[in-house]
Parts: C-alpha cells; sequence; structure tokens
RNA sequence: GCCGACGUAGCUCAGCUGGUAGAGCAGCUCACUCGUAAUGAGCAGGUCGUCCGUUCGAAUCGGAUCGUCGGCUCCA
C-alpha cells in the first residue's frame, strides 16, 4: 500500500502502482469521470501515471485552467493525425498551446493546406474523437530497439527533419524521449494529455498562417494551422460567438459605415478624421483638457520638427532611431531646373518628434524653476510621428502618426509617490467616464537597450515599486519591459468583450532632466536635477477612439455620440417646423442634424438607426400644432410626445 | 521587415478554361406628400490598385511594385 496526500490537507491509501485515476475513482465516480490529468509534486502528468508513495496530488477538472491547455495540446494531435491522414506527404513539425487554442507547424513539401481543406480535417478529427482512442505514454529508453519509436518515426514518412532535429536536442540535453501515441497516430511529446480523444468533440480550426521553423526566416517554410478546443459545446460556441462578435465590432470596418475616418494608399497608417469621426476625437480631447486643468496642468504646444542634433541629445537617435521620420532636403539645379538634387545634405538635418518630452524640456529650461513651484505638470495634445513596420498597421490601433495626452511631471525625488498615487486615481476615474472599470497594473522594469547607470535605474524602479505598494495597488512586474530612459507602469483595461488593451502609461525618468542639464533651485539654495514622470492616460487618442468604438459596437453613448439626435419631418408640409425645432436644439449645444430629403419617414429612420444615432426626433402636424415632438430612442425604441424642453431635459440628465 | 491571401463603380460583391465589364445598395432626376428600420420609375457611374511582360487580343496568364487583411515571443 502507498499513502497520498491531496489539497485539503487529508491522506489517502491506495494499493502500490495505483495511478492518479484509480485515486480519482477511489474518492468517487463523479470525479472520476472529471478528471483531466493531475499534479503530481508540482508536476502536471497524466492520469494514468503510477503515484509513487508519499506523493503530494492534486485531480485537475475541466475547471482549472491547466486542464484546457492539456485539452487544447491533446487537440493539437488529434488535427497532426487528422491531416496526416488527408495530406500524406505533410511533416509535422511543434504543435503548442496557445492563449486561445493550439497550432500545429506543418511542413508541406508539395501543396498547401487552406482553410477549404478545415471541414474536412474537422470530419476527420470528430471520428477520431468519437472513436475515444486512449492517449499512451511510451517512454523511449532504446530508439532503435523500441517498438513505439519506430511506429513514430515511420509516420510521416520516416524522413522528418524536424522531428529528427528535436529527438537529438533532446538528447543532447539528456532527457528522456517520451511518446504519445492515440490510435494509430504517435508523436514525439512531453504531455500530458487528456485520458482519451473522446474528450476532444469540441474543437475547431480557425485560421491559417505562415510560419518558420524555429522562427527563422532562412530555414523552411511551415504551414501553421490555428485551432481551438474547449470541454463544452457551450463554451466552444461562445468562444465563437464572441470572434463573431469582435468580428462585427470591428472598428476599421464601423469607421467607414458610421462615417468617422478613412485610410488612403496615399498616406498609410495616416488617418483622415471626417467629421464625425473627429468629433467624437475632440470630445475626447476636451473631456480630458477639462480634468487636467482641475489638476493643475499647464497646457503646451511644441512643435513637430526638432534639429536631429536634439535627438542625440535625448538619446532618442540611439535608442529611437528605426522609428523616427527625417525630413530629406531636395534642391533644384542652379543651371538646369529640370535636374533635382535628391537627398541633400542638409546644415541642420531635422526630424519629426516621435515622443514629445524634448519639446517640453526646453519649455522647462527657458527659464529657471524653484522647488516651490513643483510639481510642475506640463501636458500637451502632442502629435507625434512613429515609422511602423508595414505588416504591423492595423486601422487606429497601430498608426504612424497620432496624440498623446501626453504630460510631463517635473518634480523633486521625494514627491514621486504622492505624484504616482494621483495619477493612478486619474486614470481609472477617466476609464471609468466610458465604463472600462476592469484595469490591470503592470511594472515594467530595464530593457536591454536603455541610458543610465544601473544605480539610477534602481532608484528608479524602487521609487515606482515603492509607490504601488504604499498605495496597496496590485500589479504585476514585466521584466525588461521598460522604456530606454526609465521604468514604468502601464495601465491595461479590459473591454465589453473582455479584451485588454494597454492604454495609460506612467514612466520615471532620472536621465534626460540629466542630458539637457534641467536644474532647479531647492530649498537649500543650490542647483539641483529634477526627476522628470512622462505619462498618458488615453495613450493615443486615435487608438483610444479605436478601442471605444469596439468597445461600444459604434453606439457611442449621448453624450460621446457626433450626432446626438437627427430631427426628421413627416413630409415636405413640416419642413418648417422640423427646421424650428433643429435649431431650438442648436441653441441648446446639442449636437443635431435635420434631414429634410424627399425620403419616406420610415426610410429616414432606418438610415439613422444603421448610423446608430442616440435619437431621432419625429414631427408631423399633431407635433406642429402642440408645439412638441415624437422622439425615438435607439436603446428604447418609441417614447411618447413631449415638449422641446422636456426632450432637452432628458438629454441633459443622460449628458451628465 | 518576413510568410500567406486579397485588390473590379462611393460600398458589398459577380465576372467559367484569355475575346474588351455586371448586380444590389449609395448618388442624381422625376412621380408619390408620406407617422417610427427600405415607395416606385428612370439616369449616371469603372484606364478592373500601379508598372512591365506574354499574346492578334489581358480584369483574366507571368513578373515587379504599392496597399489591405491574417499571421510572425510561444521551440516535444
Amino acid at each position: 500500500m502507498i499513502q497520498v496526500h491531496l489539497p485539503d490537507g487529508s491522506a489517502r491509501e491506495l494499493e502500490a502502482g495505483s495511478s492518479a485515476a484509480d485515486l480519482a475513482s477511489q474518492i468517487g465516480p463523479g470525479l472520476a469521470r472529471a478528471a483531466v490529468a493531475a499534479v503530481v509534486d508540482d508536476e502536471v502528468c497524466d492520469l494514468s501515471r503510477p503515484l509513487s508513495d508519499g506523493a503530494q496530488v492534486r485531480l485537475l477538472t475541466k475547471r482549472d485552467p491547466e486542464a484546457l491547455e492539456i485539452l487544447r495540446h491533446s487537440a493539437a494531435h488529434l488535427l497532426a493525425d487528422a491531416i496526416l491522414r488527408i495530406f500524406p506527404q505533410a511533416q509535422l513539425a511543434i504543435g503548442p498551446v496557445v492563449e486561445d487554442g493550439f497550432y500545429y507547424d506543418i511542413y508541406m513539401p508539395d501543396g498547401s493546406i487552406t482553410p477549404e481543406a478545415f471541414p474536412q480535417i474537422e470530419a476527420e478529427m470528430k471520428r477520431l474523437a468519437k472513436e475515444s482512442h486512449a492517449f499512451e505514454r511510451c517512454q523511449v529508453a532504446d530508439k532503435d530497439a523500441d517498438e513505439a519509436f519506430a511506429r513514430y518515426r515511420a509516420i510521416d514518412g520516416g524522413h522528418n527533419k524536424f522531428k529528427h532535429e528535436i529527438v537529438q536536442d533532446i538528447e543532447a540535453r539528456g532527457e528522456e524521449i517520451t511518446l504519445y501515441r492515440h490510435g494509430e497516430f504517435v508523436d514525439l511529446c512531453r504531455g500530458p494529455h487528456v485520458p482519451n480523444t473522446g474528450w476532444l468533440k469540441f474543437a475547431k480550426l480557425t485560421a491559417v498562417s505562415g510560419a518558420y521553423w524555429r522562427a527563422d526566416a532562412d530555414r523552411e517554410q511551415l504551414v501553421r494551422v490555428y485551432g481551438t478546443a474547449f470541454f463544452g459545446k457551450g463554451e466552444l460556441k461562445e468562444h465563437l460567438h464572441r470572434l463573431e462578435e469582435a468580428r462585427k465590432r470591428d472598428h476599421r470596418m464601423l469607421g467607414e459605415q458610421l462615417d468617422l475616418f478613412h485610410f488612403e494608399e496615399e498616406a498609410p497608417g495616416f488617418p483622415f478624421f471626417h467629421a464625425k469621426g473627429a468629433t467624437v476625437f475632440n470630445l475626447l480631447v476636451d473631456t480630458m483638457r477639462n480634468l487636467l486643468r482641475r489638476r493643475g496642468y499647464f497646457e503646451l504646444k511644441t512643435p513637430l520638427v526638432l534639429s536631429e542634433k536634439l535627438w542625440h541629445v535625448s538619446g532618442h537617435y540611439d535608442n529611437y532611431l528605426e522609428n523616427m521620420f527625417f525630413t530629406k532636403l531636395k534642391l533644384r539645379d542652379e543651371k538646369d531646373a529640370a535636374t533635382i538634387h535628391d537627398n541633400v545634405e542638409e546644415q541642420r538635418p531635422m526630424a519629426l518628434k516621435p515622443m514629445n518630452c524634448p519639446g517640453h524640456v526646453l519649455v522647462y529650461k527657458d527659464r529657471n524653476h524653484s522647488h516651490n513651484e513643483f510639481p510642475l505638470r506640463f501636458s500637451e495634445m502632442g502629435l507625434v510621428h512613429r515609422r511602423e513596420l508595414s505588416g504591423v498597421r492595423h486601422g487606429l490601433f497601430r498608426v504612424q502618426a497620432f496624440t498623446q495626452d501626453d504630460a510631463h511631471h517635473f518634480c523633486t525625488p521625494e514627491q514621486i509617490g504622492d505624484e504616482i498615487c494621483m495619477l493612478i486615481d486619474f486614470f481609472r476615474e477617466v476609464y471609468g467616464l466610458f465604463g472600462l472599470d476592469d484595469v490591470r497594473i503592470e511594472l515594467s522594469t530595464r530593457p536591454e537597450k536603455s541610458l543610465g547607470s544601473d544605480e539610477i535605474w534602481d532608484q528608479a524602479e524602487s521609487a515606482l515599486q515603492g509607490a504601488l505598494d504604499a498605495g496597496g495597488i496590485e500589479y504585476q512586474v514585466n521584466e525588461g519591459d521598460g522604456a530606454f530612459y526609465g521604468p514604468k507602469i502601464d495601465f491595461h483595461i479590459r473591454d465589453v468583450l473582455k479584451r485588454s488593451w494597454q492604454c495609460g502609461t506612467i514612466q520615471l525618468d532620472f536621465s534626460m532632466p540629466d542630458r539637457f542639464g534641467c536644474t532647479y533651485v531647492g530649498a537649500d539654495g543650490a542647483k539641483h536635477t529634477p526627476v522628470m514622470i512622462h505619462r498618458a492616460c488615453y495613450g493615443s487618442v486615435e487608438r483610444f477612439l479605436g478601442i471605444l468604438i469596439e468597445h461600444f459596437a459604434g453606439r457611442f453613448p449621448t453624450w460621446l455620440a457626433p450626432v446626438q439626435v437627427l430631427v426628421i419631418p413627416v413630409s415636405a408640409k413640416f419642413i418648417e417646423y422640423a427646421r424650428e425645432v433643429h435649431e431650438q436644439l442648436l441653441d441648446a449645444d446639442v449636437r443635431t442634424e435635420v434631414n429634410l430629403k424627399d425620403d419616406r419617414v420610415g426610410y429616414k429612420i432606418r438610415e439613422a438607426s444603421l448610423q446608430k444615432l442616440p435619437y431621432v426626433i419625429v414631427v408631423g402636424e399633431r407635433e406642429t400644432e402642440n408645439r412638441t415632438v415624437s422622439p425615438r430612442s435607439r436603446d428604447q425604441g418609441e417614447l411618447d410626445e413631449m415638449t422641446v424642453a422636456a426632450f432637452l431635459e432628458r438629454l441633459t440628465e443622460e449628458r451628465a
């Protein structure tokens, strides 16, 4: 007999050689059915693995996050099995689990795998799942003698150099080779797996893309087939529904449908905001301006183009060159006007600002400062340009020019803690305005490419950490992900679809004030170097707008809607009254339009609904006579006839 | 940047194996004067992303290029 320990502190007696599966059935039939795998002495392993005496055992069921990974990894095996049946020439590379599912990288010496083949592959996977083959772990003691290994070698033709490479690596590390078999299929794998393929009924292939062997562009091109798997039909359906919902909310599509912005081939990654998009954009900016003013910020406006020399001083030239746009001069030949000299060497080469900080430093340096005016807070809705690799541009989320709601605090080292705490409260309040209350905070530390001594970095990192700890704020640490001039705190917010977006950032900087020779006069009458805090709350206004479009699915709350009310006359006879109502709304600062086109009321309402306008107002004979309006709310449908004053009151309540 | 797919009217898309482009919506005009998600009729609209090539002939085939979309930390 052996004894094993359970997480609740209790112990169980089992016959020698018993497995975790035996333990589960001893505890109860329900658990025996629900158990997926086990954690034995902190190692995740198969249910069938024999337990040793004194082991600490935790059984995993579908509720445990580890279990979902195991399920998905098993599904990757099933995918590989199915693919080999349909494409016998395929060679398997690797098949790991990723955030929302799994993938398998496959080498196709001829042909390819396209989404058209998905139904066939999925049908094969479903069949294999129904057959409920047990996953069997095989340890390979001697490759040449082992029967399972011989089968494994034969499984995709015996010439699979990818697996061969992996086996060599494992042997080089002196580790044991293990295989997993289900039915006829054998794959090199560390495991663990679900007990049998019967668990894998709810799998779905989602995408196919290219990838390289070992992520090396010089190595073989592989086909990466993505899929996902869940324990139950409901969860799979919900996941697919969420993907569909995210697709429908795509801000690039809504941006076009709602006439908010567009992109041009002539200006890749530079959005053109239309009137409605610009309205929302400006509302975001105005909202922020008010909040900043109440917190004692001074708003600046600094140039877009500054000399290259300045970027040498700031360190951007050495650390950020690849992301910067530089000006390039062209000159007409003095003698021949038709000849243009390209790439003319400029005496003072210029660059577009990728960040606002050096500009703010120059404003700071324009006069002397005293500790009495600290913390000094300079803000700017700063338009910055950053070059991005062509493949990473993405709607408003990744552009090449964007507006930062940027600010820099100049303060003494002692003031850092209070400033950080103020900012954390401030940022949370801002996100709350949009119903974005799920905020996660991350602390990022020194990256490889960076400025300043270890001592300064340690000081800065502990200052941030100290402020977070003192405020009792929960956060996680991101090693090596800081800015090149200092460590930072990032704010990640979850939208209504539970997707996470990085928005706000607070960055500590001990080196830029020093490089630029910024000083202040302290209480001791001597000159000191101030600390600089870089911070942005929306991050990029463009990107934040994109997030809001998706968060609200284009249905902006009334206070943020580009057009709040559309006035519609029932027919041409009531145009005059419609105009009058429109004017009254305009006078009350409502963003309103009037639709006087020669169309049916129903048609105009449909148009307004598709534009997701919060309100339409219909006026006809009744309203003209009674001096009233009949509103229809986007969210509540048709409302009762009311006076314009009553309608305005309703709007005011909503706008507050 | 790399890999893959895609690029036809303002939008969504059709156009088989090469023979000179089509629909719906939007737009415009006219009629209807209309009560809460599409009134009807007519008109107009395209160097088929761009360049080069193959061909008697290219939206269609080949190459390059630009752009868009998806993917590119994940190492059994």
